[in-house]
DNA sequence: GACGACCTACGACATACGTCGTAATATTTC
DNA sequence: GAAATATTACGACGTATGTCGTAGGTCGTC
């Protein structure tokens, strides 16, 4: 078995975003939720779901009809990976000025999410401290 | 003139950084400290920094026969923008489930950094307060 | 000013992915 | 079961980027 990068952003992380969020659906929803609003045709979308099942990421099965897909891998997992890929692209040279402005655009972006990183700091350690 | 997306990632992220810290050089160095380590050819670091320079992003001037090479954009104002774009896309939907998985992978990576970002909003909040 | 070493320009190929079109299949409806 | 409709399969294209090869320019040395 091939392994294959997860997605990490773009149309085939949102696919994933949105099968993680409404369980098992068909591409018609799917593409109603992302492709029509973004003004693109339904193929592209099935094109992006027929990707994502290639890769393993997504399963399908027959339900009246069409397929309805379902993701097989672990959302977890895959928040996992991106957050790592974010902070090795962050890191990298001034791991201290990244985490500032880490902080500065958390703050920026929803202030109240500052609140609620401290907080899942303090859990982390606990639950370390437990360990 | 053209718009061009900011490298945010990859080879062409990695020639900025080593511009941005190395201030003014020549593609053989950046090839020695990024091109050799990774096992790759000469050309292969010289045609990145060539469409750098196509975008704008870099300038060069002659140097004894060959061209020696600086950023033209500043760094800070890149990593602001990147920061904000990328966590900005990181935690889209989901911000909840993005957050926890960020503080696990800096723990992951370094705990160190977990008190320092702990640190960081502490002292952002304070700030916030005085303001 | 010819030689060899190095540098630069640039074309070419591969892969990933968004994008669409069209052809093949399956369903539904009469 | 045939026509209309929807769904799926898949080939094709464009762009971005990493990768390399080759051709041609530049320079110091003799």
């Amino acid at each position: 078995m091939q392994t294959y990068r997860l997605p990490a952003d773009g149309l085939e992380y949102e696919v994933m975003l949105l099968l993680w969020q409404l369980g098992t659906v068909s591409v018609r929803e799917l593409h109603e939720h992302l492709g029509v609003p973004a003004g693109r045709v339904y193929t592209t979308t099935a094109k992006v779901v027929d990707r994502l099942r290639e890769k393993g990421l997504i399963s399908r099965k027959r339900d009246s009809g069409g397929f309805v897909y379902s993701p097989t891998i672990d959302r977890q997992e895959v928040e996992r990976v991106r957050a790592r890929h974010l902070l090795n692209r962050f890191l990298g040279a001034a791991p201290h000025a990244a985490m500032a402005a880490l902080v500065e655009a958390v703050g920026e972006i929803d202030p109240e999410l500052l609140e609620e990183l401290e907080q899942t700091i303090k859990s982390k350690r606990e639950s370390e401290h437990g360990a």
